[in-house]
RNA sequence: GCGCCCGUAGCUCAGUGGAUAGAGCGCUGCCCUCCGGAGGCAGAGGUCAGAGGUUCGAAUCCUCUCGGGCGCGCCA
């Protein structure tokens, strides 16, 4: 339990002594935005003024008496509307410092998750070619979803759905055995429409090498499926290591293939149906778009509109194949068929419209009891030496992920993708994530990094006989760490466990890069006020205790950037 | 026309219903010549697009308006 929730249990407690029928769960406690208001504050009386019949300074006056009881409760003072300030003794935070150094790694993990079963589905890009700049961001914040959700305690799957049954796939399959006829020794033309990437050489050649001139005078229809199976494994197994590169790794692969052949289309039909959701009848031609090819038809229709799209929409086309939205759909039953209870699908903001079919079927599948979130990233706008670096598939002037990570390296990659709200357009500018100055958040949040590593490496020279190992410092007197600006540092410390709880019920691991940053300020700050004042370095070769001490709370400071790191999933650096 | 998203400092953006709305860049003025230089401090700069509503309290929730983005097929 950590400090915030230790408190508010108290003054929930003491509330409740005042009056057992009085509700307790609007009570908070939380930094006041405002150093000077206090170290935490709570809203208790505001949220009770109307049960206690009284006007909330002086109900807040009875709370603030009962709070002064606390132990290690410095001061309790009553401002604005009615907001209960307390300050504490510096023991109180102390008190953090060995227990963060104890915790190591695990300092601010929580099960608030409570083993729920969670699916995260993120990447999912279908496998006709490398990962490049447009998949990296929906490709990380996925993973870093799936790290945080696993610190907060829930059983997360990390999955990449790919649909290997669609015409792309035999048009992967044709230009692969065009590459294939090529690496035999003929001369070959890519025709407009296929794919004209170099990496399916590679896939011909293997082929070649595999089945020899086996299919060389065959016809497609023999060799289609074969080659097809055989590229797109080798597309899986590239895309495989490409994401490997930037740390990520899924736990499972679903292809829509096996979903089709499994018959999984007519289950999830039939539920439909069977709770009367399906219906013959004819929509209206989409409004304000031109139409000229526009046929009125009877067509099956899933009543999607009672769950919040905004029209039903056609689960099976005139001549009575599925639509593209079906094996989605059914892709969804699986889903909840294995148990899952939250889904999260990351996706990029041109589908925006598309979960509204997605989610009504989700509602039915499982009882309302399963929620789908999908989290929309907006574009990345690539620039190289300041200029806008114009994407297009169909020019071939594509940034790959792997050249992404070649020239900056996967950890700026991984921190660049999550500075921003997703929703929000993001720049990666090659020049300036390898730049090393404090515009640069993934440089900033590393120097503090560094530098407290550095601080450690320089401490055994200069003090004797100085145990700095995290057991040894645990023990440390921190009587001595009385600066404000150090109590302040614990304080910052103290939020970590409620910024990745408050991250992960939210779905947001943006907010644990702008947490490091704010952290990494402190500690900038502090290394910065040893500039001015000798007495404030953190290494006094004279007193050793104090250095002790102050290499606990910089030990301390140095997991937690670690920690917050690991779940946007980087690696913290020990020098720059 | 309909749906979803966005609108916060000059720029790029943070901000789980709380107090005087924050950070970086840029601008102004300082400090730091080394525990490791790439940092730090301070100042100027805001009708949180606008109008109603809910609430003790709204940038945040609801409704409407304006502006921008993405979509809206028996394509995938």
């Amino acid at each position: 339990m950590n400090l915030f929730e230790q408190m508010t249990d108290f003054v929930r407690a003491q509330v409740a002594a005042i009056n057992p029928a009085w509700p307790l769960d609007r009570i908070t406690v939380e930094t006041p935005k405002d150093p000077t208001h206090g170290e935490m504050a709570t809203n208790a009386a505001m949220v009770l003024a109307k049960e206690a019949g009284m006007p909330p300074r002086q109900l807040a006056e009875q709370i603030a008496e009962k709070l002064r009881a606390h132990p290690q409760v410095a001061e309790v003072t009553l401002a604005g509307p009615g907001f209960i300030n307390i300050k504490f003794k510096p023991e109180f935070w102390r008190t953090l410092v060995p227990d963060i150094l104890r915790a190591g790694a695990t300092f601010g993990t929580s099960d608030i998750g409570q083993g729920e079963k969670v699916n995260v589905e993120f990447v999912s890009a279908n496998p006709t070619g490398p990962m490049h700049a447009g998949h990296v961001r929906g490709a990380v914040i996925g993973d870093a979803v799936v790290r945080l959700l696993r610190a907060a305690g829930y059983d997360v799957t990390a999955e990449y759905y790919f649909n290997d049954a669609g015409a792309q796939v035999d048009v992967l399959a044709r230009t692969a055995y065009l590459r294939y006829r090529e690496a035999l020794g003929e001369t070959v033309e890519i025709p407009e429409g296929f794919y004209p990437g170099e990496y399916l050489k590679d896939v011909g050649a293997a082929l070649a090498a595999r089945d020899g001139k086996k299919w060389l005078d065959k016809n497609e229809t023999e060799w289609l499926v074969p080659i097809r199976t055989f590229a797109v494994d080798e597309m899986m197994k590239m895309i495989r290591e490409d994401l490997a590169l930037i740390g990520i790794r899924h736990d499972v692969f679903t292809n829509e293939r096996e979903l089709v052949e499994g018959g999984l289309l007519e289950t999830a039909f039939k539920i439909l149906d069977d709770k009367g959701l399906i219906y013959v009848g004819m929509l209206p031609p989409p409004k304000g778009k031109e139409m000229d090819d526009w046929e009125p038809a009877e067509l099956t229709l899933f009543r999607s509109s009672q769950f919040g799209d905004n029209s039903d929409r056609p689960l099976k086309k005139r001549d009575g194949s599925w639509t593209y939205a079906m094996p989605d759909i059914a892709y969804h039953l699986d889903k909840i068929q294995r148990g899952f209870t939250t889904l999260i699908n990351v996706w990029g903001t041109d589908h925006m419209a598309y979960q509204d079919r997605i989610k009504p079927a989700v509602t039915v599948f499982s009882d309302g009891k399963a929620r789908l979130d999908v989290i929309f990233n907006n574009m990345v706008k690539v620039f190289k030496n300041g200029e806008p670096v114009k994407l297009s598939k169909r020019s071939g002037n594509i940034i790959t992920l792997r050249e992404m990570v070649e020239q900056v390296g996967a950890g700026a990659v991984r921190f660049m993708m999550l500075t921003r709200d997703p929703k929000s357009p993001l720049d990666f500018d090659f020049a300036k994530v390898v730049e090393q100055s404090k515009d640069n958040p993934v440089f900033y949040v590393q120097y503090a990094h560094a530098r407290i590593c550095s601080v450690m490496r320089h401490a055994a020279e200069a003090v004797a006989d100085l145990k700095t190992d995290d057991a040894a410092l645990a023990q440390a007197d921190l009587a001595h760490l009385d600066a404000p600006a150090e109590i302040a540092m614990i304080r910052k410390l103290s939020e970590w466990p409620r910024i990745v709880a408050a991250a992960a019920q939210v779905h947001e691991p943006h907010r644990i890069a702008f947490y490091l940053q704010d952290l990494a300020a402190e500690l900038h700050a502090l290394w910065t006020a040893g500039k001015d004042d000798a007495q404030l370095r953190f290494i006094l070769p004279d007193q050793p205790e104090k250095t002790r001490a102050r290499l606990a709370l910089l030990r301390a400071s140095a997991l937690v950037i670690a920690a917050g790191l690991g779940i946007i999933g980087v690696e913290p650096a020990q020098q720059m």
